[in-house]
RNA sequence: GGGCGAUUAGCUCAGAGGUAGAGCACUACCUUGACACGGUAGGAGUCACUGGUUCGAUUCCAGUAUCGCCCA
């Protein structure tokens, strides 16, 4: 027999059976093995990021399903990974270089790389690390890098097949610009927010001296870039202007003065300042009405020789510059205080400049429509399923993805420039091929352009959402259509992720696989919910308000937190918030579920006490004739609770499993189970015969009740139950909970009517031990206990329950009877039953007293509740019968209480 | 401006057309042969507001308020 320590250190626990199961390669399914496919690819954290709260709810959620599925005898691939985060990595090293006081420039391209996979080599390891202390049961040996040989193949793959599918192409159109990073961005990458800015009011003179216009801005810089003026063509104020040219300042341009709807005329003074080539609306209008495009900034944000006298000014001096020389020459007309919105670029955390850029783009809406079509047939099935129309809204009003990064960390663009023809460098109009390789991009461009043409790759890279878009196909071994993973876990079962990212990966995940596969990469998306802190602001980095959770696994264990977070979801896709004190690094929810770790951990440890040295295998079965009915009361809680739970992981309600586990093993196994089995395990010096054969019984039941506790656990505390599994079956150090089948369900052990039984008696035994607090009894002192039940069903279960009301009651005796006999004593009353303490003494008269005074006036409060619904003629007419009849009962039994707490209290004045 | 979500006990949150539940916290008692990371008992809520549907609404519908998020 095992002994198990008084406590539960999750700690080395935790560490042994990670180490066990990943060493075993318990998780790395074969291909060829048996059993329904089920597959699921984990979203790929930044591969320098460090865990936080969101990858742990993530991941608990995400486990918990894989590991319920391999329960369910399916073939169950969980694939991990980690993404090469372009930008994110490339901003960490550009800051190491300047602190060096090098830069990028200074290693060149191939030394940077070099850089950058020596940085990934440092860093890249430590998110799997922590990943893999949540136990988290994925396939480590199939981990991928979106980096790694075979995604960067489906990356090439890719976007030749898109570019010769005419979906991608190369164009100069107004994109983000971040400044910061010196790269476009996508649409997805910016961040609106508000911000307290002005609105200037300028004057520009009309270009034949008869008067001005007022134009207001927030952005006064880009005047200078001005090519137009707009005003509404309904706008009575200024129809006679259209047509006319104004002079634009500071400049000297001539400037025509257009008609277009989308200027609002309530707006500032409804004269709109057009600079089609730094604005998006602006360019636009400029497209409508013909508009030059002018563009005054540089890359880097600095003013550029279109801008004159303001060249070479930082964009924000520059702002200042030009109000100045307004004002100066008498143009300013005033200056509004103004809150509006700014564009920031999520990574940069500066504003993106609209930019004229010449950049590669996916021309979405082909791949958006086929997503759509898709969706109707519920591919994916979106759980929660409103999560479905943000995904369909956002593809039916797609705009092309901007793929090109000037970055160079990342899949470099498979475009190659023949330079030959430009002068030996390559431009925005050299003509260019795509090809998966150089070999084969100078074949190209030399059937295309002559022997002696010359090629230079793109020197851009690819956003790194482009290769996430692949993940639930690259990483099973596409573009190989012949990859022993794809043909057998693709497509996907599952993904699990936050609702954060539908437009950034989930939707580019579909576009991509229907442009590749032909299908929807996954059948079902189950969308969760961010963390938030206990200030109910989501957790991130940035905000400074992220809690590590290893010090919450370090603390507390990681089942412990992975049972925390999967019990606080309720409806599906909410958000959960997580408790935590920062001065003690403390969180009660956590607490708590470290706690039911304990007391499971305990609860086994009283089986192992008491099972005799035995295993639930060699107990075996218990003999159905000899069991008790706290036997068959357990065993259809078990199996109801085996249904229950069973339904609902498969139907992702993993917090409702969560919390109906809790209370099976807490509320009824320990509580009630337990202490009723306490007897009988333990029958004292010489037993009987029968005595033993019932220790017997009650062992089996105890053993299996325990044993299917902790297969039901499992998913949510998977080192918690492997640890309390292997000690109570004496499994060798090979076999694992993990890899058994979900517990077989005894649909003949349900017994609904038993059940309901059961809770009676419960709370017959909380009325004795409440009549005794109340009366001030001590815990070690014996009474007897009488009840008086008019109920023959009743009176029988608790006759037959004597002996273990007594025991869980200190009663010196227990009487079931029709009638109240005669005499003192203290009373209760629940229901149909009444409860007597026939003891004189010193007892807390008064405070009886008061305990009966509320139960009175309780059921009088229902009485007349139930009494008013009755009394109401359209209640019996429309509600149906049985809700009549409900109340009828109701109210029957709370006049019965009424009127037997009135008695007790005239007996005792 | 459009959309989505939330509002229930001191705190964190469940819930369901038939008079409200859990965990934590709180109060009292208890170191009893699994567990004080525990046991027993207890106190605690006008279910945000206003209308409507209904025999009956905290639950369904509409509107209002507050908070949060997404999109423009």
């Amino acid at each position: 027999m095992i002994e198990l320590a008084k406590t539960y250190d999750p700690q080395a626990t935790e560490a042994r059976w990670q180490q066990a199961w990943e060493s075993s390669g318990a998780f790395h399914p074969d291909p060829e093995a048996p059993g329904e496919p089920f597959s699921l690819v984990t979203p790929p954290p930044n591969v320098t990021g460090s865990l936080h709260m969101g990858h742990a709810f993530n991941t608990a959620l995400i486990d918990t399903i894989v590991r319920f599925q391999r329960m369910q005898g399916k073939n169950v691939l969980c694939l991990p990974g980690t993404d090469h985060a372009s930008i994110a990595v490339q901003t960490i090293l550009e800051k190491q270089l300047k602190a060096e006081g090098s830069s990028k420039e200074e290693l060149g391209r191939e030394g940077f790389l070099e850089r950058c996979w020596a940085w990934k080599g440092e860093s890249g390891g430590r998110i799997v690390s922590q990943l893999r202390r949540l136990g988290f049961s994925v396939d480590w040996q199939r981990e991928r890098f979106t980096l790694d040989a075979g995604c960067s193949q489906a990356v090439i793959e890719a976007f030749v097949s898109l570019h010769e599918q005419g979906l991608i192409y190369r164009g100069e159109y107004l994109v983000n610009w971040c400044p910061a990073s010196g790269s476009a961005v996508s649409d997805l990458e910016v961040e609106m927010k508000e911000v307290d800015g002005h609105l200037w009011h300028f004057r520009y003179p009309l270009s034949d001296g008869s008067g001005h216009l007022e134009v207001a801005t927030t952005r006064p810089e880009t005047m200078l870039g001005d090519t137009g003026v707009a005003v509404n063509p309904g706008d009575e104020r200024y129809s006679s202007l259209v047509g006319q040219t104004l002079t634009l300042p500071l400049v000297g341009r001539e400037i025509p003065i257009v008609a277009d709807e989308h200027v609002e005329a309530e707006f500032g003074t409804g004269c709109v300042k057009v600079t089609p080539a730094h604005d998006p609306n602006d360019f636009a209008i400029g497209q409508r009405h013909g508009l030059p495009l002018i563009t005054v900034m540089a890359k880097d944000g600095s003013m550029n020789s279109e801008a004159g006298r303001f060249a070479g000014l930082d964009r924000f001096e520059a702002r200042k510059a030009v109000v100045a020389a307004m004002e100066e020459q008498g143009l300013l007309v005033k200056v509004e205080p103004h809150r509006h919105s700014v564009p920031y670029s999520d990574r940069g955390k500066v504003p993106v400049e609209p930019l004229l850029s010449t950049q590669w783009f996916v021309k979405a809406e082909p791949l958006a429509a086929r997503c759509r079509e898709a969706l109707d047939q519920a591919k994916p099935q979106f759980v929660p399923e409103r999560w479905s129309k943000v995904y369909r809204d956002w593809l039916t009003d797609i705009r092309d993805w901007c793929i090109s990064r000037q970055l160079w960390w990342g899949h470099r663009i498979p475009a190659w420039f023949v330079i030959s023809e430009s002068d030996g460098r390559y431009t925005d109009t050299t003509p260019y091929v795509v090809a998966r390789n150089e070999a084969e991009a100078l074949e190209k461009a030399r059937a295309q352009f002559g022997a002696e043409a010359q090629i230079e790759q793109d020197e851009d890279a690819l956003d790194t959402w482009f290769s996430s878009g692949l993940w639930p196909f690259s990483t099973l071994g596409w573009p190989d259509q012949n990859a022993a993973d794809l043909q057998r876990w693709y497509p996907t079962s599952l993904l699990v992720t936050g609702f954060d990212i539908i437009f950034f990966w989930v939707a580019r995940m579909t576009m991509m696989a229907g442009a590749f596969t032909g299908k929807t990469p996954f059948a079902d998306v189950y969308i969760h919910g961010l963390v938030r802190d206990e200030n109910n602001r989501k957790m991130s980095k940035s905000a400074g308000n992220g809690i590590d959770p290893l010090l919450l696994i370090d603390r507390y264990g990681a089942d412990a937190l992975r049972f925390a977070l999967v019990r606080e979801v309720a409806g599906a896709g909410q958000d959960i918030r997580l408790d935590y004190d920062r001065k003690s690094d403390t969180s009660g929810t956590v607490e708590a579920s470290r706690n039911f770790a304990n007391k499971l951990w305990n609860a086994t440890r009283f089986a192992l006490m008491n099972l005799g040295g035995e295993t639930p295998a060699s107990l075996g079965k218990p003999d159905p004739a000899a069991l008790q009915l706290a036997d068959r009361w357990i065993l259809s809680r078990l199996a109801r609770v085996n249904r229950e739970t069973a339904a609902r992981y498969s139907s992702y309600g993993l917090g409702e499993a969560a919390k109906g586990l809790y209370e099976f093993a807490w509320n009824e196994v320990c509580d009630w189970y337990l202490e009723l089995s306490k007897r009988r395990l333990n029958p004292g010096e010489n037993p009987s015969a029968e005595a033993l054969a019932d220790q017997r019984t009650a062992r089996q039941v105890l053993a299996q009740v325990m044993e299917e506790l902790q297969r039901m656990l499992h998913p949510l505390m998977p080192h918690l139950s492997e640890e309390l599994w292997h000690a109570l079956t004496g499994a060798d150090d090979a076999t694992y909970l993990a890899l058994q089948s979900w517990p077989e369900l005894d649909e003949a052990a349900l017994d609904e009517a038993l059940e309901r039984s059961f809770s009676e008696l419960f709370e017959a035994i909380r009325v004795v031990r409440n009549l005794r607090a109340v009366a001030g009894l001590k815990p070690s002192q014996a009474a007897p206990v009488r009840f008086i039940t008019t109920r023959s069903d009743l009176a029988e279960s608790l006759r037959r329950a004597s002996v273990d009301i007594a025991a869980l009651t200190r009663a010196e005796s227990v009487e079931v009877l029709a009638d109240a006999p005669a005499g003192r004593a203290l009373a209760g009353v629940s229901g149909e039953l009444q409860v007597l303490l026939p003891i004189d003494g010193l007892v807390d008269l008064e405070a009886l007293k008061g305990r009966l005074s509320k139960d009175l006036s309780k059921a009088e409060k229902e009485i007349a509740g139930l009494q008013k619904r009755l009394d109401n003629p359209n209640f019996a007419d429309k509600a149906p019968a049985a809700v009549v009849a409900e109340c009828r009962a109701n109210l029957a039994e709370a006049e019965t209480q009424a009127q037997l707490a009135r008695q007790r209290l005239a007996d005792l004045s």
